[in-house]
DNA sequence: ATCATATTTCAAAACGTTTTAAATTGACTT
DNA sequence: AAGTCAATTTAAAACGTTTTGAAATATGAT
């Protein structure tokens, strides 16, 4: 008797507690005692299964809007193993904040799904290892799927999430012919095409700022860098191809080493993989004296996130455009094809980038090209 | 028996099918059974329940562990009434992407509850009733509580919220004595210091370009802006008190009206709601010939938002500063705590912000303000 | 040893849904 | 009018947890 008073008022009652609604939704059982039907034949008629009588189908659906039922989500999940949720799992190193990349993603993403009543379930994990996120969100048993951002070469959640037989799509994919599902930018096409103008205008010696080396899309765009100056028999020299951080500072500090060098040895032009990066280079170039694009080209690719423009800049910037927000319909889309049983297979979209030439690129300067 | 073939294959099967993983996560049963105890003994273990044995106890905990128990959270929610998940919604404008401000909470609360173990479901609304998506979340009955961004000067969200019994925590606060539960920067006293500041200087002339008219912050702010000219016995102008968007282009189309005027007329000093809208300001003095501080005072408050800084400008920023990354765990414990069933008018915190002096406020020019 | 009492364990019900297997109804043949 | 078969409905089990009310066991006092 004491014992159960404890467990009321003393600490260690347990902190579950009853419904805080007052909001009465009507459940099945409701419906089914105001028609004088079974609950079984209600939750039939709305889940639209062939033997029920049109004429039942109809009255039920109109008692349950009547009514304001919906589905208790945790009851389906229970008995179905389906939430309606889908997570996405966020790495941020400890101290980083988000890329504004991330976010346009994030929201997009979440706005389609909803369209099909899907909840997104955000999390931001600090793991050094990044398949424990994973296990222990699927461990919980309460999401349906997964969406995958930023895929690494050899990104050990993918292998982690097949094994698991977890369906989820990647924004992006992790070699040429994944087995998995994704939505992914033509990277190496888009390097490629960069290169190709750069050459037209009679470049021959082009460095690369990547972003990241051991980031997917990074090593893409390297294949295709490498591949388009082959085609164009221009030599590619080892130390114009550089990785890192997509910032402006990154940009800013490796443009400068590369302008360091003597005019007859520096590049004429500089890929850059991102915004940031040529945000910093452009800001490199004017601390060097050197006009854009007169003395240095500069292209980049361009994600069309809000933050960093590149038509805004002077000169405004030659660019590969594919704007990240078209991924997340396409994303949010395959995601849920895979959950109603589509092979990963079948749910694989290559996107190409738009070329805009704008003024950061031109002819290259003459005495130094020869 | 064709129709059971039809319920399989037909397009009109129920889209609900059974589990995906593989991942063997043990149930209260398995180890009930392993243990030869009784499934309600091993759910008190767990939860800690005091009329368990020590020795039970422990048992059970290694086994779970051993076991790789997980909770299933669907069957929680079915009996307890919760699901360990919190919602936040936030609302877009169509074709307007989030503020970067809003990340870095959203950010931070996920990672600080994800050490509670609750999960952060994110929505991005655009509907223009703010109270429906709320209504929409609650009635499928798979949230514990929400918190919201961003409050209205009369927010219909919290009214609905508080009606409804759902508990919630604002990352701001609707009025002076609210009866929710927040966490707020106390935005008059932020206004005031910066007031002060500038009065101290010796300025008489003070403009203040505020937030969205609408937002609960910015009326504050006005609040505490015109309290502190009161106090100090300067004169409030109306047109020197403007409300608008805080971005960077509003604030330079502002301070470019303001500065329009005869140079015995218009403000010596300006205090901007933002730091985004002091870069325009900046701006917009260098384009008009001004010098800053010498011929125009700035201050800001500075969310400490990672795109826009107030240190790296020229001249850096004097700012009211508090950073909004700070704010995420309050948010979360207080909301938890209101999950546990603490009182919405004991989880209130305000938060003052601190004055940084640097190089962009300076004494009133002489020949202007006498 | 016996009883009273405190502590620990248990069986069963409940939560709201889906789904199986069986029962009922209806329609059509003969 | 009975029999067949299809169409529709139902009762009951299942999902994994929490919690109630009762039962079993341990402890202490007589």
């Amino acid at each position: 008797m004491f014992l159960r008073f404890m467990r009321k008022y003393s600490k260690f009652y347990h902190p579950y507690f009853k419904t805080f609604w007052i909001l009465n939704v009507a459940t099945l059982k409701d419906i089914s005692e105001e028609l004088g039907l079974s609950v079984a034949t209600v939750s039939r008629a709305l889940n639209g299964f062939p033997e029920v009588s049109e004429k039942t189908r109809e009255l039920v659906a109109l008692t349950a809007e009547r009514m304001n039922y919906r589905p208790n989500r945790a009851a389906q999940k229970l008995v179905s193993g389906r939430s309606g949720m889908v997570g996405m799992l966020v790495a941020l190193q400890p101290g980083m904040s988000a890329e504004s990349s991330l976010v346009e993603v994030i929201m997009g993403l979440s706005a389609r799904l909803a369209e099909r009543d899907i909840d997104l379930v955000m999390q931001v994990v600090l793991d050094e290892d990044p398949v424990a996120p994973y296990r222990r969100m699927i461990s919980k048993n309460t999401l349906d799927g997964f969406i995958l951002n930023a895929p690494q070469v050899q990104d050990p959640r993918i292998a982690f999430l097949q094994q698991a037989k977890v369906p989820f799509v990647v924004h992006g994919r992790i070699d040429d012919e994944p087995s998995h599902a994704f939505y992914d930018l033509d990277n190496a096409d888009a390097a490629a095409q960069a290169v190709n103008l750069l050459a037209d205008l009679g470049h021959r010696r082009i460095a690369f700022i990547n972003g990241p080396e051991n980031a997917a899309f990074a090593n893409q765009r390297t294949v295709g860098f490498d591949t388009a100056l082959k085609n164009r028999t221009l030599s590619t020299q080892q130390d114009f191809l550089s990785y890192g951080e997509n910032t402006r500072a990154s940009g800013y500090m490796r443009a400068l080493s590369l302008l360091a060098l003597p005019a007859d040895q520096r590049p004429t032009a500089l890929l850059c993989a991102s915004t940031a990066l040529a945000h910093g280079v452009l800001r490199a170039a004017r601390d060097r004296g050197l006009g854009v694009p007169e003395d240095l080209s500069v292209i980049c690719h361009d994600d069309v996130v809000p933050v960093l423009t590149s038509d805004d800049t002077n000169p405004p910037l030659t660019v590969t455009k594919a704007a990240l927000s078209l991924a997340c319909a396409p994303l949010a889309d395959k995601l849920i094809s895979l959950l109603n049983g589509a092979l990963p297979t079948e749910q694989q979209t290559t996107e190409r980038a738009e070329l805009i030439v704008r003024q950061s690129t031109g002819p290259a300067p003459r005495s130094i090209s020869e």
